[in-house]
RNA sequence: GGGCCGGUAGCUCAGUUGGUUAGAGCACACCCUUGAUAAGGGUGGGGUCGAAAGUUCGAGUCUUUCUCGGCCCA
């Protein structure tokens, strides 16, 4: 008579996991049943929820930041699923732009193949395709994780619906008047007519003209500036002639000299920094100086002086403007500004309105805007400015420099900043800026910081440059008119543009004939049509118009964006501009953003410092849910941390809840009985599990109040303690006995059963969104439902009548006594006097009051023990709690194994 | 270099408006169990809160500086 009477647990889920093996089987099936389907006809007519995907650019393997935010978004899009509403998910990618265009290069590169003798279509379907296969595998590591999406009907940016309603999103800045022509430099090879993009420059040593130029003072607010000259150094000459503004830094301390020498400077004064003042009497071989006087940067402030040429045609105002880039690094501590040949000066002078003009033109030569040099070739310019400015007595001195500069990649020639024509949205002219503003206020972040750091972004930006001089995007729809110069602003143009788009795609555009795109009412012959493509930030920030607009089973706006924290100034940022231009308002009612990935010890991950882990790898060691894990327990308003020993924590973490799962499965032999929790009578539960559901109704509040904060660690956390503590250290080890011990019939393991049947409908309910398909696994074990999901069903509803705070109080203090048992408990078994605590009696001396409250409960039972007796404690008014545990004597019955002098109750025979 | 954010036990996270010996789970150590068994239970050790200075009767919690790290910008 032992194991044969008593009633083992037995269930046919397994305690390895082997997810990696088996997770497969599962997406297999869900496809098979086409669970997207089921749960939109399962919710159709409910509340909708939007996350809108943010696409991720098709190009190259996920990595861990793109795993991170797919399966974030899933457990958000899974809890509003499961939440009662219909939580629609649609993945889109991000196909245009340079990293592609840049890969196909590259391959000519090896072929020996010139980009320049492709035709540009040809190209441009090498790009499509190389998209179309990234979007291939994306999708596959996307399923992969688990992630329930549309996958099927997929948005990208290269569809001819998007690209099409792109030249329509556009067109409606057009009409509005806030898209504009203006310049901006960038970088620019004379040599292959064509702007580079940063990644496509090779830095390399040059050797440059190196000049110190001196500016005389026009005017200024104070006075000991008059009469004196401000010297500037430069190693681009030949930038001279569009100087445009002079910068200095309040920070740093100038000084005044007096050069005594026989030149062209006998005599006067000349202003430098402080700092550099040694180096530059050095390198201008000034021999004999007297110092006049020191000042502050601030003084600065107002001054006006005179251009080098100004008695030759260049007779305008120098400003002088602060700039926190002027350094003591190299110089003369102030700096010479060209808005229309570098990118600090355009921007300083932007700030100062001073717009940059076109001085250069694609050859490389001066054009018109430049008195006396027009037509000069910009590198042939150097030693005629250097002449001039020796003829105008400007040129302290000259030299040369052997230093790091840019030059492309093709064609190894030199490059130079130069002011292009480009397209940009005001952010002024229509009000854009106050819109998004006020957009922002309106939209809820997770976390709240989020709105800030948009904010200020918003607030300070620069108007938006959309327009790119490449090959692989979406054509800028615009005509010139060859006459006036003037843009062509005409609805039906756009319109029969967007509609040829919406047909044949944008190839079109570049190739046959351009009289389609205007139709009658203009000829072909008087207008110039745009080669410049759209930045693709334009692309994606129009999503929510061709994707949440067109589509039926989404909503405008969007529920939510959710992004890493770059995309504060990406496509937050974008989407933000774009719908508040077309729209007045932005595409979202909420932003989530995440941190970004780092190792273990909060570094980011790098190839020099080998710390990459790629979730590929996470997959063939551990499964998905053990990185859907990760995810739920990280903090993601910070940096999220990964490394193997995190990774293996949570994979502890993970079997504990399996194990969880397992004893309950176990112990009903795999046969689950749905309960319905508002006919349960509680009152018919012995109290241990009156209050495991009190602390049942007690965690669905946790739950729905994190849930609605998206706090997934906390909840996360919150049921991990609740498999831990409540449920496998106390709970199932309590009920042990009589789920093992207890005839099948009798009504305490009956209701036991009972219980544990609730348990696991909660619980598999509330781990569906993270351990998706640890919980499909064991939903399908059960045999619930042919063709049933787990995440086609709803989270549990707690009956408030689960609530009991007057029993949890009692139980609070019944726990702390049965704590004081186990440590006496404990102290016997160091001692070798028992082992288990089955061995063990215990005498519980406690006050009246305790006597009282603990009526009824047998400690035994609580503490696994064979025996337990309450006593009152000698001192009355004690709070104390003693505890005196004994070695139990007699017979160890066979079945129940509790020690007796008596033959044991339960199992006479 | 600038803007923003962050640094609490080995790890993941809690720490309300500044107030008693800084918490949880995991990991670890030891013990028990062998009827959840590549499981389960018990007990216990461990942090002075990135560093320093300051405000205060009192600071993980406020201020300043520094340091380390992350994102964005230059």
């Amino acid at each position: 008579m032992s194991k044969n009477n008593i009633n083992l647990p037995k269930t046919s889920f397994s305690m390895k996991a082997n997810l990696q093996n088996k997770e497969p089987g599962i997406i297999d099936y869900w496809e098979k049943i086409d669970l997207y389907k089921m749960l939109r006809s399962a919710s159709s007519g409910k509340e909708k929820f939007v996350l809108h995907d943010g696409p991720p650019y098709a190009n190259g393997d996920i990595h861990m930041g793109t795993a991170l935010n797919k399966i974030l978004k899933d457990l958000i899009v899974k809890f509003h699923q499961m939440n009662g509403e219909d939580s629609v998910y649609v993945p889109g990618w991000d196909c245009h732009g340079l990293p592609i265009e840049w890969k196909i290069e590259e391959q000519y590169k090896k072929n020996k193949k010139n980009k320049n003798e492709v035709p540009i279509n040809e190209f441009r379907k090498e790009c499509r395709d190389f998209a179309t296969k990234w979007i291939g595998v994306h999708k596959k590591q996307f399923k992969r994780l688990g992630v329930i999406g549309d996958w099927e009907n997929y948005y990208s940016t290269m569809s001819f619906d998007a690209e099409a309603q792109i030249v329509r999103e556009l067109g409606k800045f057009l009409k509005e008047g806030s898209l504009y022509r203006g310049y901006k430099p960038v970088l620019w090879s004379t040599v292959e007519k064509t702007a580079l993009a940063d990644a496509e420059v090779e830095y390399m040593d040059h050797k440059s003209d190196t000049i110190y130029v001196s500016f005389n003072v026009k005017k200024s607010n104070n006075e000991k500036l008059l009469n004196s000259e401000i010297i500037i150094w430069t190693t681009t000459p030949w930038t001279i002639p569009a100087n445009r503004a002079l910068a200095y830094n309040e920070n740093l301390k100038y000084v005044i000299i007096k050069i005594e020498d026989d030149t062209d400077f006998k005599n006067k004064q000349i202003i430098v920094a402080e700092d550099l003042l040694k180096s530059l009497v050095e390198d201008c071989n000034i021999k004999k100086f007297s110092k006049i006087l020191t000042f502050s940067g601030k003084d600065f402030k107002g001054t006006i002086c005179g251009h080098p040429f100004s008695k030759i045609g260049f007779d305008y105002d120098i400003p002088m403007l602060e700039a926190n880039f002027v350094t003591t690094e190299q110089g003369s501590g102030i700096v010479h500004c060209a808005p229309s040949h570098g990118p600090d000066d355009f921007n300083l002078c932007l700030k100062n309105n001073i717009r940059a003009e076109e001085t250069v033109d694609d050859d490389g030569k001066y054009t018109k805007h430049v008195p006396v040099f027009q037509g000069i070739h910009i590198f042939k310019a150097n030693k005629i400015v250097i002449e001039k400015l020796k003829e105008q007595k400007k040129l302290l001195s000259n030299g040369e420099l052997v230093h790091s500069y840019p030059h492309s990649w093709r064609s190894k020639a030199p490059l130079v900043h130069r002011a292009t024509p480009q397209w940009f949205i005001s952010m002024e002219s229509h009000g854009l800026r106050k819109k998004a503003l006020k957009s922002i206020d309106e939209t809820n972040f997770y976390p709240s910081k989020g709105k800030e750091r948009l904010r200020s972004m918003i607030e300070l930006r620069p108007d938006w440059c959309v327009s790119r001089q490449r090959v692989w995007g979406v054509p800028i729809p615009v005509f010139l008119s060859k006459k006036t110069n003037e843009v062509l602003i005409d609805q039906e143009v756009t319109d029969n543009i967007a509609n040829i788009f919406e047909k044949e795609g944008a190839d079109c555009w570049f190739e046959g004939d351009t009289q389609r795109f205007l139709g009658k009412k203009y000829k072909s012959e008087d207008y110039q049509k745009m080669t410049d493509i759209v930045e693709v930030w334009f692309d994606s920030g129009s999503t929510h118009a061709y994707v949440l607009e067109k589509r039926k089973d989404l909503k405008w706006p969007a529920s939510m964006y959710l992004e890493g924290s770059d995309q504060h100034r990406g496509w937050f940022h974008s989407s933000l501009l774009e719908s508040c231009g077309t729209r007045g308002r932005a595409p979202f009612d909420s932003i989530l953003s995440h941190g970004f990935v780092v190792d273990g010890k909060g570094l980011k991950m790098s190839k020099s410092l080998g710390n990459i882990i790629s979730p590929e790898d996470i997959l063939k060691k551990y499964g998905a849910d053990i990185l859907r894990i990760w995810v739920a327990a990280s903090d993601y308003a910070e940096d999220l941390r990964i490394d193997y020993s995190i990774l293996e924590q949570h994979a502890e973490s993970y079997r504990k809840i399996r194990n969880t799962f397992r004893y309950i499965l176990g112990n009903i032999n795999d046969k689950y009985e749905k309960i319905d929790f508002e006919k349960i009578k509680i009152k018919d539960f012995p109290e241990l599990e009156q209050y495991m559901l009190h602390k049942i109704y007690n965690l669905n509040i946790i739950f729905e109040k994190n849930f609605e904060k998206y706090n997934f660690h906390t909840i996360y956390k919150e049921l991990l303690n609740f498999c831990t503590s409540d449920l496998s250290a106390f709970y199932f080890d309590i009920r042990k006995d009589t789920l093992y011990c207890d005839k099948l019939e009798s009504k305490k393991r009956i209701l036991t059963i009972k219980f544990l049947n609730i348990v696991l409908e909660i619980l598999l309910k509330w781990f569906a969104p993270v351990l998706s398909f640890t919980t499909e696994e064991i939903f399908s074990l059960l045999k619930i439902k042919e063709k049933g999901s787990i995440h086609l069903e709803k989270f549990p509803n707690i009956p408030s009548n689960w609530n009991n705070q007057d029993l949890s109080n009692k139980w609070a203090e019944l726990i702390k006594i049965r704590d004081k048992c186990n440590s006496s408990i404990e102290l016997k078994r160091a001692s070798k006097e028992i082992g288990s605590s089955l061995e063990a009696n215990l005498k519980i001396l406690l006050n009246e009051k305790l006597i009282t409250l603990s009526k009824g409960t047998d400690f035994s039972e609580l503490c696994i023990t064979s025996g337990a007796k309450i006593d009152k404690i000698n001192d009355k008014n004690s709070e104390e709690i003693i505890i005196e545990t004994s070695k139990a004597e007699g017979q160890k019955c066979p079945v129940c194994w509790k020690i007796n002098t008596k033959p044991c109750e339960r199992h006479l025979s």
